[in-house]
RNA sequence: GCGCUCAUAGCUCAGUUGGAAGAGCACCGGCCUUCUAAGCCGGCAGUCCCAGGUUCGAGUCCUGGUGGGCGCACCA
């Protein structure tokens, strides 16, 4: 028995009810129910619409109907999985019996199992590639870019969670004008490189040439002259830095090579703390080349035009940018350009059912030329491309400019979470002696159990925060908040659940409560009576609803459906443990309720992974 | 001007095959000798931006507006 396979065995005893007119099978029936608006409705609801065609009857008199039909054949009662059904307008509320609810649900979640998605995803079983992070060598990673990480991992998550084979992919912006100007900047005036973040000093260099190259074209538009020359100067060399790099002038290529690899550097420990991986990094370098070939290629065949001395194609379903631009009038490429050239080598390099692209909103017009192009140039895969667009992450002073200062880089990001999650919680625990005992029998190792946990519970907060909020709803990242640990909705509170009930468990099984094995099995009883308070009917209902809001989130494409899941049941556990006593219970109510508690565990955990975000034994 | 997107409680936001209006924060009042109070219970709070349309039924779909954000040829 799976865990989402509850709405199944209550379709089984529904469906026999129902006129052979309605002409629904099991699996139908199943598909319709779903839970009532109020817990005291009952568990799940029947709604009648659908077959006031086929019965030629109203929905409130086909609910009524099927409710005496119901009690007829005696499909209800104490002893059954469903207690009582009621009409209720055109809905027929089904209530379960709690016992054998927990029956069917509980044990498979407890034991560790998953739900099995095979087959059942609208593109379950497709090999999917996901390209997310792209980042920029030579330039700083700030807390927008956490955005894009986060989401484009939890896609790769939940897509493999429900039956995709998933290829995650990443592309790194290691060439290009912002590159130039680093460079420039760093044989001008950055002096020497510190002996570490050099990925990050890179990243500052590259600001100060900007701003320095903003000032003089200013400057150089008042008509100052000193300062347009400066300015053509500074220009004509970042031409040759490029030009250099890419024919390979060993000065500018070992330069390159060198502050690019500390660029890689930066990035490794950045997917390293936040825990992701990339099974294809593909570089801009790479598809430089190739791209301008394809422009070639595609120019000859016909399928791209010149226009003004450049080279594109007209895409008139973009109305108002009909032209798509793909080689420069100097002959150089754009991003463009070597965006088909990575496309072809994604189609040719794995043979990949969807592509999908986890990029920011502004550049949804880029991507349906992107994919328009790539039809006109025969490519069928075209069709299976996807862009994912999100919207952007502002501060709570407004968007973030380097030129107001303030950017949230990375380490800093990492550093204030750290310190704020400190001194909100942890700061608590280490000064007092009795709370500070339970994380190690020494200091030592309490200290190093707690920088984990610190560790943790920053990931969740800021994972939680990027993807709690729907894809195309702006983000305002604000540490106070999003580290404030008192209550509310955040990733802290999830893992504090998970950490509350691993203490229960705990404190229970220091006293000899454990959960006792047959319970585990499919089939295994629970004592009638017990699982009828309405925070753990409460809490069985939010399990019920996971399997669901998965497949859902899978589908769509949007993390935060399964994140607004997850706080629910979180909110039902708390209810449950703040009303439901386990310690001081004895036989069938202990073990029903230890039961719940372990099955809640796993169900949070499995969803949590889906986020990419670490369950906790203590916090 | 054209395109995309957002508008739901005082604030931040959930709410997708159309089907029974929700949460957090804030505010007010209760609950810790009891498994983690980072919690729970109760109260307060709505012209779902406006106008039409489709429908038995619209926060949800369509059309047209209003207001905010973003994007529109040699940047990435």
């Amino acid at each position: 028995m799976r865990p989402d396979a509850l709405a199944q065995e209550v379709a089984k005893v529904l469906q026999p009810a129902l006129p052979e007119a309605a002409g629904l099978d099991v699996a139908a029936v199943a598909e319709l129910l779903a839970p009532p608006p109020k817990p005291e409705m009952g568990d799940l609801a029947f709604p009648c619409f659908r077959l006031a065609k086929a019965l030629r009857n109203a929905p409130p008199k086909i609910a009524a109907a099927l409710a005496g039909t119901l009690t007829e054949q005696g499909a209800l009662g104490v002893e059954g999985l469903i207690a009582e059904a009621s009409p209720a307008g055109p809905y027929l509320n089904l209530r379960l019996n709690p016992h054998r609810t927990g029956a069917l649900l509980l044990p498979a979640w407890a034991r560790g199992e998953r739900p099995d998605y095979a087959g059942t995803a609208a593109h379950g079983d497709a090999k999917v590639m996901v390209e997310f992070s792209q980042p920029n060598t030579h330039k700083g990673f700030h807390v927008g870019h956490m955005r894009n990480l986060c989401l484009g991992d939890a896609l790769v998550r939940l897509l493999r969670a429900t039956g995709n084979e998933v290829v995650a992919a990443n592309y790194l912006g290691d060439v290009g004008t912002h590159v130039a100007k680093c460079m420039w900047g760093l044989e001008t005036f950055a002096g020497e490189p510190p002996t570490e973040h050099r990925g990050e000093w890179l990243g500052k260099i590259y600001e100060q040439s900007t701003s320095r190259l903003d000032a003089w074209k200013a400057a150089a538009d008042e008509g100052d002259e000193a300062a347009k020359a400066e300015y053509e100067a500074a220009r004509a060399r970042m031409s040759e830095i490029l030009r250099g790099i890419e024919t390979r002038v060993p000065e500018h290529r070992e330069a390159w090579e060198r502050t690019r690899q500390w660029s890689l550097d930066a990035f490794d420990e950045i997917y390293a703390w936040t825990r992701v991986d990339f099974e294809r990094v593909f570089y801009e370098s790479e598809v430089d080349e190739p791209g301008l070939k394809l422009v070639e290629e595609y120019l000859e065949k016909g399928v791209f035009i010149e226009s003004q001395g450049a080279v594109g194609i007209e895409n008139p379903e973009v109305e108002h940018m009909p032209f798509f631009m793909l080689r420069k009038s100097d002959g150089t490429g754009l991003y463009a350009t070597k965006d088909l050239a990575l496309a072809r080598m994604k189609f040719e390099e794995y043979g990949v059912d969807r592509s999908i692209y986890v990029v920011d909103a502004r550049q949804s017009d880029h991507f349906r030329q992107v994919f328009l192009t790539l039809k006109k140039m025969g490519f069928d895969q075209a069709q299976l491309c996807e862009h994912v667009a999100y919207e952007m992450v502002e501060l709570p002073d407004g968007a973030m400019s380097s030129r107001k200062g303030n950017v949230i880089l990375f380490r800093a990001l990492r550093e204030q979470l750290a310190a704020a999650l400190e001194s909100s919680h942890f700061e608590g625990i280490r000064s007092n002696p009795d709370m500070l005992a339970e994380w190690g029998a020494d200091e030592a190792s309490a200290n190093a159990a707690m920088a984990k946990a610190i560790e943790d519970v920053s990931l969740g907060a800021i994972k939680y925060g990027m993807l709690a909020r729907d894809n195309n709803q702006k983000i305002v990242f604000d540490m106070d908040k999003w580290t404030m640990v008192a209550g509310g909705d955040g990733g802290a509170a999830l893992q504090y659940v998970t950490a509350r009930s691993a203490s229960l468990l705990r404190k229970n099984a220091a006293i000899g409560k454990t959960l006792d094995p047959a319970l585990l099995e499919d089939g295994a009883t629970l004592e009638p009576g017990t699982l009828t308070e309405p925070a753990e009917r409460g809490l069985m209902q939010e399990l019920i609803n996971l399997p669901g809001t998965v497949a859902h989130a899978s589908k769509l494409l949007r993390p935060s459906l399964l994140c607004a899941q997850l706080y629910a049941i979180s909110r039902a556990y708390n209810r449950f443990q703040q009303t439901c006593n386990v310690k001081n219970q004895e036989g069938g109510l202990l073990q029903s309720r230890l039961l719940l508690v372990q099955a809640t565990r796993e169900a949070l955990s499995w969803g949590l992974s889906l986020l990419g975000i670490p369950v906790l034994e203590r916090m």
